[in-house]
DNA sequence: TGGCTCCTTATGACTGGACATTATGATTGG
DNA sequence: CCAATCATAATGTCCAGTCATAAGGAGCCA
């Protein structure tokens, strides 16, 4: 008797035994279904999770095949900064720097395939934690898209959290990178110009259209970490790791 | 007729449709299936994946409730350098530039729990596009529990490929985050020293026991890339961005 | 008030069956 | 020898039912 957890560790443990090497195709669900003595269903569950974990693939009428190379994934889980900073035991404190109303700069025009005719909501917006600048957070938001970024203050709350129950189910590209910190952002958070900070860009769209721009400066020693592995669900955290 | 697609894709409408805002209950699988028309098992598949999306949470006896704050996740993809270098359609070279063996830095020993004793082969090595400097791997094996990597010459591929395929199903703790490059950086990047660059360090362990531990320079201008929403699957693009 | 037990309810998992879908590989025809 | 065709084998999906599991909440008792 095997549920499909148990049908999926002893498939790791065989292809980790090499009894079942990368390249190598295993045994067909029937098949598998009588030597564990389960449904096909269940044995079909297991390897849909193997398929997800990037461990093994599937061809219809071909079979199962482990794969060469495992592929290695992490799921990161992007974290509103309210609830990043709280769950780290700091107070959370929200600044707004500044906010205007114009066209999109060109770099960002061409970056978001917009007419130049556009009219964004600028906001520039500090995250604290315990006091100390966290996150700095430049901010467009298309007028066209979402109309009521117009008039919406955005002084309590920053607009991400605001943005998200706007909408909610959003196609999204996001980016990670490097890079040195120039006046601004050495002003806002208390760092030396040139100092090398971690930087997230995201672009959100709606129905094919654009809706918003942002790009995250996150305070000098800034890590995004994740741990995984084959049984531990994947879980991601922030660390600070000041000083 | 509907399939689980079909559900999942309307519970999102309704959710995206304010029918059943955040925080809110949702009806129970039985009267979902009587009004899809479908098994309970359809309405189940189709709920595990908007659990798995991070859209809806759901407990036993309680019920299924639309999430106050949709769970943003990404699912990055960690590339084996080679592939990515290629798919971009660059070609790929690998140098080693220095290999020793010794105890591990004391840095390393408290990071990694290690007992001062144990020795580690420690790799520098460097991966070339198109001639370019792509990526700086400094690398520690713990020689203690991969002893194969005492006398394996890692001169023609890197430590990466070869160790994925001895521990293909390790437990992985991995770190994003930006850091100003050092002389010894800056001369195998051909970048400034103080440059930002990304980088990577990830911490590899099987059964409990450290196996090695990895920091990767990625050249200047490098971005990490990864697009998602909930019709489409995640696929992740690493892009050089040079220039 | 506070804490304990126990019933109930909703999700989670599995079964044994069925039909749908597809790509492969063999067969056939030019 | 190549290309089109087709049977088939494997995965993908679904059904109707059952049993397992967890936790909310009512009721009870101190």
């Amino acid at each position: 008797m095997s549920s499909f957890r148990d049908i999926k560790a002893d498939i790791i443990r065989r292809i980790s035994g090499e009894e079942w090497t990368p390249g190598s195709r295993i045994p067909n669900e029937i098949d598998l279904a009588r030597s564990y003595g389960t449904a096909r269903a269940t044995v079909n569950r297991a390897m849909a999770e193997l398929v997800d974990d990037g461990i093994v693939e599937r061809r219809r009428k071909a079979g199962t095949f482990v794969r060469d190379v495992p592929l290695r994934q992490v799921r990161l889980s992007i974290p509103i900064v309210r609830s990043e900073i709280e769950q780290n035991g700091a107070s959370y404190r929200y600044v707004l720097l500044q906010s205007s109303i114009g066209p999109a700069p060109e770099w960002l025009q061409a970056r978001l395939a917009l007419p130049s005719t556009v009219e964004m909501r600028k906001l520039s917006c500090l995250h604290l934690a315990d006091g100390l600048p966290y996150q700095l957070e430049d901010r467009w938001i298309n007028l066209a898209a979402t109309p009521a970024a117009r008039s919406f203050a955005f002084d309590k709350t920053g607009p991400s959290e605001w943005l998200i129950r706007q909408i909610p189910f959003s196609e999204v590209e996001i980016s990670f990178s490097a890079a040195s910190a120039g006046p601004d952002e050495a002003h806002s958070l208390g760092c030396a110009v040139g100092d090398a900070l971690f930087r997230i860009e995201r672009q959100t769209y709606w129905t094919g259209q654009a809706v918003t721009f942002v790009r995250l400066w996150f305070h000098r020693g800034y890590r995004l970490t994740s741990r995984y592995g084959p049984g531990t669900d994947t879980q991601s955290a922030a660390r600070t790791g000041r000083g």
